[in-house]
DNA sequence: TTTGAAAGCGCGCAATGGAG
DNA sequence: CTCCATTGCGCGCTTTCAAA
């Protein structure tokens, strides 16, 4: 099978499904975002609410992230995520709210127009309409298009772990390998009571009277 | 390595508002 | 009025940084 490792040809392979999306469902109609792929602890993409880039001609655009361990998923997936992400530049570029709680909340109008992409979504009491699977129709038009797999994860270790505060804004560069914290956390495996060590240690919960047990 | 503390995030809960 | 989706917000926990 085909590989896409480097980052610049995944963008751009990025860059062509999007096109090719938003033709298919959005009759061409979304402005092109800046396509980045950044470490996003927690989420698989997200895009910025205001234009964040300013191209040279004084243009200004949206980001459109997808997680750099994302593309280590099947095609499939890493297609939903995408059309997640222009349901939500979407609905920014006809003033449609489809996000409460600062963006994590999900509402129905979201779920509505992605199910009219061919994303199966389902609930989640903290996110909302936030899950996404691809559907049946979805996987018919990867086929049809002849999409591959990107597997570009990060099996090199080249884009790993969380970003540090102030994460160079919309780069694709690497990010610096981060110091191991020399700290580890002990738990309670019964009360779940949690405290930090600097070292390695024997404590017994004072509650419980167990041994607290070291998490990763 | 130890300690203190700031910042960020998630969870839970109560309030709100629209539909029936 | 009841039900349920949605929203706002505060508390507490985790992570991270920096100084000692």
């Amino acid at each position: 099978m085909k590989q896409t490792i480097k980052t610049s040809r995944t963008a751009g392979y990025l860059e062509k499904m999007f096109r090719e999306l938003n033709d298919h469902y959005f009759n061409s109609e979304i402005e092109e975002p800046i396509i980045t792929i950044q470490s996003t602890p927690r989420a698989y993409g997200h895009v910025t609410v205001s234009k964040a880039w300013h191209k040279s001609n004084g243009d200004q655009r949206h980001e459109l992230n997808i997680d750099a361990g994302t593309l280590d998923r099947p095609i499939e997936d890493v297609t939903a995520t995408l059309l997640h992400e222009m349901v939500h530049l979407y609905h920014l570029q006809n003033n449609v709210k489809d996000c409460s709680r600062g963006g994590t909340y999900h509402n129905k109008r979201f779920k509505d127009t992605a199910e009219a992409c061919d994303l199966h979504i389902e609930y989640d009491s903290r996110i909302g309409w936030s899950i996404t699977f691809p559907t049946e129709a979805l996987v018919d038009f990867i086929v049809t298009q002849g999409w591959e797999d990107i597997r570009m994860g990060r099996m090199d270790g080249y884009i790993s772990g969380r970003p540090g505060r102030g994460t160079s804004a919309g780069t694709t560069e690497p990010p610096k390998p981060k110091k191991t914290s020399s700290t580890r956390k002990y738990i309670c495996p019964h009360c779940k009571m949690s405290v930090r060590a600097t070292r390695e240690v024997n404590i017994l919960c004072g509650d419980c009277l167990l041994r607290m047990e070291p998490v990763k």
